[in-house]
Order: structure tokens, then C-alpha cells, then sequence
RNA sequence: GCCUGGAUGGCGGAAUAGGCAGACGCAGGGGACUUAAAAUCCCCCGGUGGCAACACCGUGCCGGUUCAAGUCCGGCUCUAGGCACCA
């Protein structure tokens, strides 16, 4: 240990010594407790951003601090290395999408072990990588096999700038996701995974989540979107189509005055052939078509709808309803026919105004509303009315009366609905995983066989940024024969959404080398499920939900032994600057090299988790960053100083004087604060705060003229342990310079002594009134009435309450005295 | 529109079960050391009034519960994020 805290020298060692030592390698223990610690795996851009380094610096700390505490600690890294941008860079530069990547991820694993991350390496995973693709291949052949993968033609969100197709979730606010172009519809065949047949099982395990932010949860439940209802069937006036329509509200019925269905609906065609409204129809549902997503569910827009000649008859009462097309009705969700009720449903009645329906009232919710003058629809629980035989019952129990009576007549039945579409997986780009499907005209589609995966990725295909994959150009890829009957036959061009890739990432690490599966399924059972998770909260819904999809489908293919992935979730807040976000369009970008290099790894980090608790935002300040580099160089000194002071003396002491019971008690409760911020509620900020508290008393119990060197050795040991989760690298030089010969790594966490935290008096509060007035030294351990007694006989208390009256005393020991009083 | 959070000094943030509001740090001010500066070490640092002791005010706003409210309850305002024609 030199005088001068060199943090370049000092982190290069460091870094070459754990290197060497392979110091984060781990291996499947029985005897020793499991402790799985991941944060998202990152996409390789190219270089690390403050994101990054706050994310995997709040990892880091858990897996080291559980390291410490005798766990065996599983803490993998690797890349979420398929996606666009790399095929973008290609289409740019004229080079492959795989020397872009491969230059980029080696450019930030150097980044990352210049952080000091304590990853085991030796289990890092690249999905782009053949040995990734393979069984991401063979995962994609099983949910084939169990029937939850599927090729269908639909209308499908495209991007024209990507130039592919998205899922539902990509699609935000009716834009691209990636590059914010506006989503436009097309007709393709494509594959799907059937997450709708697992929507009831990620609905109701949210449950079991209890490890998870409730934001996350109500997130996700409000995507998946679970409602109940009836499907009501009404008849067709002059033809037999069932005329079914969904609803959730099925007491309002009586109040139904038209009938809606989606243009895109397959009755539509022969519903208005041969009406006289039929061009008017046609021209309706072209317009329809010519929308883009965002136009057409814009809630701002007024209703549009054209009738169609036809007419519905209400089984409730058997009245004649009129039948419109209407681009507010999706056919996606329900039946895709929805019965209008003005009076009860806001659409409806924007409707019902626009085309001069009549609006009938069938529930009073007795609050005084005008029902023949209605300016809104009425959503609010009451009393039926105008609904024959049902009028007078409360409309929530008349669902359940009306609905039943329905299902006893046979028009009806109980149904639930998901807003959760199932997961449009193809994509019409190169850089992913290619879908391991063959076509034959003789089987259809049939999965390659297994022993030939992987199928790969062809070399020789031209990116020209065209419609269709650029694999449809390989001269080599796509003629194959068929793995049924032999025959000629056609591979699938289209590669997988890389949101596949990242759905179980988290299990290759358990057996990231593993050439014969997946992973071992005992190897997973042994590291699974993820005891900490974190990541960005951008991926509340997509990839946390696609994740638990995965592990469920996992598990129930025997191949996993939890259903759940991620026990306990972390959402870190973004790095601000200047109260935006840092991105380089604002030019507000600090990169943690250029921190790096001028004050080290340690200072970045100690910053960026000291800056604010880990799920806020955190406004970067170059201010705040000097101070954390001061504050590393404080310690440094005093554990210096100390080191060359209390050589050869062991931590072994009597507590004597004042001042000795006084540093023993801030170093005891230090310790005890920073276990408890760091394991029960990952208040990184608050656990450094106190130790900074600690090192203010170690400065002032130094230069006292009696000091006890055992008691000092034994403080800076502890503290140096405390500071090696956060700062791992002058935590170990300064390790070694208090004389020891391991790594900080494998030293037990301190433990606190509680007998030291209990001081022999207090100093308490007397208030008059609820106001401070004065504080005194009072004995701990007393009863309420012998402090009471205590307090009140106290000199300057009797000065206080002098010629007043007291109304009431209230005494809480060893915290403070309140007197009510008069005058 | 609906669902989540959040609002505390000049700034980032503390206050974990209703009990001293502002821990810790940044910025600022003062002192020590120095020929000087930087660095370092020590002290001060919510507002108003006062020479001072001290008094009054103060956690987005209005009201309530309580001996006591940043914290609990009711009603707002602003703000961030998510969802949004899902019948």
C-alpha cells in the first residue's frame, strides 16, 4: 500500500488479480445455500452507459455482500447480441453483422471488467452465437411439438422503416418501438407463440410475486387484461349468421338501441352483399383499412360508422336493432360484434349522438340524473329499469340473473377475455435466430430434425433493407429437403423476435458450456429461480412477461423445477442530466470511460449507488462525483495511516473510556446499519452515508491523547470490509495493506456486537405542548414510570413547568417527555 | 379518461413502527496549515426578527385525527411513468 491513492495502478492490479485467481468462478454446491443474482444482460451497442453502470454497480454490491455472508453465489453476464442495429450497421458499412458485434461485445466485456464486476466469465452467453441459437432452435421445436407455436395469416403491425413485422408489444403509442415510425397493417403469414393459453397462469401467479414492485405487477396485469362476461348471441333478420357479441354488461341489455360489428369482421361480406348500402359498405371498409393504428384508436376522434341495410334481433325482448360497420369496434378482442347501449357506455353514446339513435336508460343509479336528457353515458352501480321482469333488481346481481337466463336458453354463456394477443415471433430480418421450420408440400410445415440443429445462419445473403428476409437471397439456405418424407422442400426465411433469445437467458447460465441440452435440468434446479433480478423498468411488461411464459412452458415440459424465474425484482430509475435523460440527440451524454479514466472505477461507483436510493432517478452531478473521489481518498489516508500505526497489533480490546464506548458504538451500529440497508431494503446510498459517519469518528478518535490501537485496528478491518462490496478495488489494496493475504472477496461480513449498541444513558426530549424545550441525559432501561419520575424531577424541567398548570404527561423512554399544560 | 408512484433547504437526498425535520454528501461561508495557491484538517450553514438568550414560521395546497403528523384520514394541485375505442 503506497501513500498515494493511485487508483490506476491500483484497479489494473486488482482486476489482473482476480482474474488470475478466476476469484468469481462458481459451481453447483450442495452444501452451501444457493444465491442467484442477475441483472439484464445488455444489448452490445457499443459502449457502456451510465445505465449500464448503475444497474450492474447495485448487482455487484448484492452478489458481493451475499458472497461475504457465506453464499454461494451464482452472478453471470453475456449479451443480447441479435437485433437490428447490427444489421442496420451492416446494410451502412458493407461488413457483416456478426464483425460489428463481435468487435462491440469485446469492447464492453473490457468495459466491464474495468468496473470490477464480479462476474464467473466462464459462463457467459451471447445469443448470437451458434451454441446459444441452437437451443433457442430446439426451445422454439419443443413449444412446436406441445402445440404452443403456430403459423397463421393475419393482419400484422409492420414497420415500413424496420421494414418487419412487430408484436403487439413492440407497438407503442401506434409507433415502432425502435425507431418511432408510424405502424401500418399488413396481411402476412407468420409464427406465433400461444402465450394467450398461459394468460390465467401469468395473471394469477403475479400472487406469488411478492418479491416483485407492485408498479410491475399492476403493469403486467393490466396488459394481460382479464375480463368476464357473457357472449350473447342475437339473431339475424332475414338470415341465420349468429350475431354473437361480448360484453360485460350484460344487465344493460334492455338499453341496447344498435348493434356494432368490426369492418374486418368475415360476416361483413355477406351481411351487405346485395344491400342497397353495399358501395357505401365497401367504400366504409376501405377507409377503414387505409388507417394506421394510431389514427384509428385515437380517442379523440369522432366516431365513424356506416349502417349496414341489416338488422339484429335483442333476444332480451326480441326488438329489431339496426346494424352498423364501425372502426371503433376491434376485431381483435371479444367477438368482434359489439351491442351499443348509449346510455351506459360512453362509445356508445358518442355513437348513438353522431348517428341520432335512441338512448334508453335501463339503470338508475338514484343519484338524480336526468335519464331523458343524458350528456353522458352512466357507468355507475344502481337499480334496473325499463327492463321488464328484471326492473327494481340491483344491476351488479342482475348480470349474474340476466346472464344466466341467456345461458338456460341457450344464447348465451359465461366467457372470459384477455387483452393479451398471442406472441407474433417472425421476423423479416437476418440478424436473429433462424425459425427451425421446413415446408413441404406433401407434411406442410414440419420442425427440422434435432440432431441437425443448428440450422444456421447463411453467410452469403445480400442486405439490401428490402421487404423480405434478407436469407431469402442465400443461394444455399432455403431449398432443403423435407424432414418427413424426404422430398423437396422449403426452409422458413424469417428469424425470431430476440425477445426470445432474453426469455431464458437466465437459464443458460446455470449450464452455459452444456453441448448435449439446453442446460442440465439439475443444474438448473439448483441455481433456479433468480433471487434478485435487476433491470431497467422499461421492461415491465415485454420481457418479464415473456420470461415468465418461457419458465412456465419450461417447467411444464419437466425441464425446470419453478414456474416462476425471478423470486425478487429490482427497478432501477434512469440517470438524468439536467432532469433529462442522458441521450445523445440533447447532448447531455457523460460516458463512464471519460469518468473512468479520471477518477476510477471505485469513485464511479461509490457515485452513482451514494447519489440515490436505487429504483429514483438519480441526476448525475461532476460535483457529486469529486466528492465521492474525495471521500475514497479520506479513507485511504486514514487506512494508511492506521495500517503503519497499528501494525502487528490484533483487533482484540476493552472498551475503557468514554470515547472508546463512543467510536465502539458508531462502529457496532455502522455495522449493523449497512447489513440491514443493504440486505432488507437495498438503501445503498443510506448504507454509504453511514459508513462515511463512521470514518468522521474514526478521524476525530484518532487524534485523541488515549487511544485504544486494538479498538482501531479492529474499526478500520471492518471498514475496509464494509467498503468492499461498493468499491471492491481500494477496498483490496488497502486489505492488503492492513497485512492480509486474501481477498477481501472471501472474508466474512462483519458482524456487530448488540451488547455495544446499548448505551447507559440517552439523550432525550422534553417538549411543552408538542414544542422542544429542552433535552436531557437520562439513564436507558428504565420503566415508563420510573423515567417519568426521572424527567420530572429533573432541575431544569421544574424550571420549565414553573406556575403552569399540568394537564397531562406523556412519557416514552428513552425517546421523549411531553407536557401538557396550562397558562 | 383510468392505473401506479412522487413532491422535504441553493442542490442530491435522510428520517425503517406517529415521537428532536433536514442524517450523509455537494455547493457556499469562516478558521488552521502554507511565502502563496491547491490539497488537507476543523467549524458554521432552512426562513424571518433579535446584539443576544430566544421567539415565530417551515416537509406542494386546504381541512381533519392526535399530547405529538413529512409520516395516518378526507379533499385538491402539480409532476413522472404505464395503459388507453378491450365492449
Amino acid at each position: 500500500m503506497k501513500e498515494q491513492y493511485n487508483f490506476r495502478e491500483i484497479e489494473k492490479k486488482w482486476q489482473g488479480f482476480w482474474a488470475e485467481k478466476d476469484l468469481f468462478a462458481v459451481t453447483e454446491d450442495e452444501n452451501k445455500e444457493k444465491y442467484y443474482c442477475l441483472e439484464m444482460f445488455p444489448y452490445p451497442s457499443g459502449k457502456l452507459h451510465m445505465g449500464h453502470v448503475r444497474n450492474y454497480s447495485i448487482g455487484d454490491v448484492v452478489a458481493r455482500f451475499k458472497t461475504m455472508n457465506g453464499f454461494n453465489v451464482l452472478h453471470p453476464i453475456g449479451f443480447d447480441s441479435f437485433g437490428l442495429p447490427a444489421e442496420n450497421a451492416a446494410i451502412k458499412n458493407g461488413s457483416h453483422p456478426a464483425v460489428w458485434t463481435s468487435s462491440n461485445i469485446a469492447e464492453m466485456e473490457d468495459q466491464l471488467r474495468e468496473l470490477g464486476f464480479s462476474y464467473d466469465w466462464d459462463r457467459e452467453a451471447c445469443t448470437y452465437k451458434e451454441d446459444y441459437y441452437r437451443w433457442m432452435q430446439w426451445i422454439f421445436i419443443q413449444f412446436y411439438k406441445k402445440g404452443l407455436a403456430y403459423k397463421k395469416e393475419n393482419p400484422v403491425n409492420w414497420c415500413p422503416s424496420c421494414q418487419t413485422v412487430l408484436a403487439n408489444e413492440q407497438v407503442v403509442d401506434g409507433k415502432c418501438e425502435r425507431c418511432k415510425s408510424e405502424v401500418t397493417k399488413k396481411k402476412l403469414s407468420q409464427w406465433y407463440l400461444k402465450i394467450t393459453d398461459y394468460a390465467d397462469r401469468l395473471l394469477t401467479d403475479l400472487g406469488k410475486l411478492e418479491g416483485w414492485p407492485d408498479k410491475v405487477k399492476t403493469m403486467q396485469r393490466n396488459w394481460i387484461g382479464k375480463s368476464t362476461g357473457y357472449e350473447v348471441t342475437y339473431g339475424l333478420k332475414d338470415g341465420d349468421l349468429p350475431m354473437t357479441v361480448f360484453t360485460t354488461r350484460v344487465d344493460t341489455i334492455y338499453g341496447a338501441t344498435f348493434m356494432v360489428i368490426s369492418p374486418e369482421h368475415p360476416y361483413v361480406e355477406e351481411l351487405i352483399k346485395g344491400q342497397k348500402e353495399e358501395a357505401a359498405c365497401r367504400e366504409y371498409i376501405e377507409q377503414a383499412k387505409k388507417q394506421s393504428d394510431i389514427e384509428r384508436t385515437s380517442t379523440t376522434k369522432e366516431k365513424t360508422g356506416q349502417f349496414t341495410g341489416r338488422y339484429v334481433i335483442n333476444p332480451a325482448n326480441g326488438k329489431e336493432l339496426p346494424l352498423y360497420l364501425a372502426d371503433y369496434v376491434l376485431m381483435g378482442y371479444g367477438t368482434g360484434i359489439v351491442m351499443g347501449v348509449p346510455a351506459h357506455d360512453q362509445r356508445d353514446f358518442d355513437f348513438a349522438k353522431k348517428f341520432n339513435l335512441p338512448i334508453i336508460p335501463v339503470v338508475d343509479c338514484g343519484d338524480g340524473t336526468d335519464y331523458e336528457h343524458l350528456e353522458a353515458a352512466v357507468a355507475a352501480e344502481g337499480t334496473m329499469i325499463n327492463s321488464e321482469q328484471f326492473n327494481g333488481l340491483n344491476n351488479i346481481k342482475a348480470i349474474q340473473v340476466i346472464g344466466d337466463s341467456f345461458v338456460e336458453r341457450g344464447v348465451g354463456k359465461k366467457t372470459i377475455n384477455f387483452k393479451l394477443r398471442d406472441w407474433l415471433i417472425s421476423r423479416q430480418r437476418y440478424w436473429g435466430t433462424p425459425i427451425p421450420m421446413i415446408y413441404c408440400e406433401k407434411c406442410g410445415w414440419q420442425p427440422e430434425k434435432e440432431e441437425n440443429l443448428p440450422v444456421l445462419l447463411p453467410t452469403d445473403v445480400e442486405f439490401t433493407g428490402k421487404g423480405e428476409s434478407p436469407i431469402a437471397t442465400s443461394k444455399t439456405f432455403v431449398d432443403t429437403k423435407c424432414p418427413c418424407c424426404g422430398g423437396a422442400a422449403k426452409r422458413e426465411v424469417d428469424t425470431m423476435d430476440t425477445f426470445l433469445d432474453s426469455s431464458w437467458y437466465f437459464l443458460r447460465y446455470c449450464d452455459a458450456k452444456n453441448d448435449k441440452m439446453a442446460f442440465d435440468p439439475k443444474k438448473a434446479a439448483y441455481w433456479m429461480d433468480v433471487d434478485q433480478y435487476i433491470g431497467g423498468v422499461e421492461h415491465a411488461i415485454l420481457h418479464l412477461l415473456y420470461s415468465r411464459f418461457f419458465t412456465k412452458v419450461l417447467y411444464d415440459l419437466g425441464l425446470v423445477n419453478v414456474d416462476e424465474p425471478f423470486k425478487n425484482l429490482l427497478t432501477q430509475g434512469m440517470v438524468l442530466k439536467d432532469g433529462s435523460k442522458m441521450s445523445k440527440s440533447l447532448g447531455n451524454v457523460v460516458s463512464p470511460e471519460e469518468i473512468i479514466s479520471k477518477y476510477g472505477a471505485d469513485t464511479a461507483r461509490m457515485f452513482i449507488l451514494f447519489a440515490a436510493p436505487p429504483e429514483k432517478e438519480l441526476e448525475w452531478s461532476d460535483t457529486g462525483v469529486e466528492g465521492s473521489y474525495k471521500f475514497l481518498n479520506r479513507v485511504y489516508r486514514l487506512v494508511y495511516e492506521m495500517a503503519e500505526d497499528t501494525k502487528g497489533i490484533p483487533a482484540v480490546y476493552k472498551v475503557e473510556t468514554k470515547d472508546d464506548k463512543q467510536l465502539s458504538f458508531v462502529l457496532n451500529n455502522t455495522v449493523k446499519r449497512v447489513t440491514e440497508d443493504i440486505s432488507n431494503r437495498f438503501n445503498f446510498n443510506t448504507a454509504i452515508s453511514a459508513i462515511m459517519e463512521l470514518v468522521n469518528e474514526l478521524y476525530r478518535y484518532k487524534e485523541l491523547e488515549d487511544v485504544n490501537m486494538g479498538l482501531l485496528r479492529d474499526a478500520t478491518e471492518k471498514l475496509v470490509l464494509m467498503l468492499s462490496p461498493f468499491v471492491p478495488h481500494i477496498a483490496e489494496e488497502m486489505w492488503e495493506g492492513l497485512g492480509f493475504t486474501e481477498s477481501t472477496y472471501h472474508q466474512a461480513w462483519p458482524k456487530y456486537d448488540e451488547t455495544q449498541l446499548v448505551k447507559d444513558t440517552v439523550e432525550i426530549v422534553v417538549q411543552l405542548n408538542g414544542k422542544v424545550k429542552a433535552k436531557l441525559d437520562v439513564a436507558t432501561g428504565l420503566s415508563k414510570e420510573e423515567f417519568e419520575k426521572t424527567c420530572m424531577d429533573d432541575e431544569n424541567v421544574k424550571a420549565l413547568l414553573a406556575g403552569k398548570e399540568i394537564v397531562k404527561v406523556i412519557a416514552v423512554p428513552g425517546k421523549l417527555l411531553n407536557v401538557v399544560v396550562k397558562g
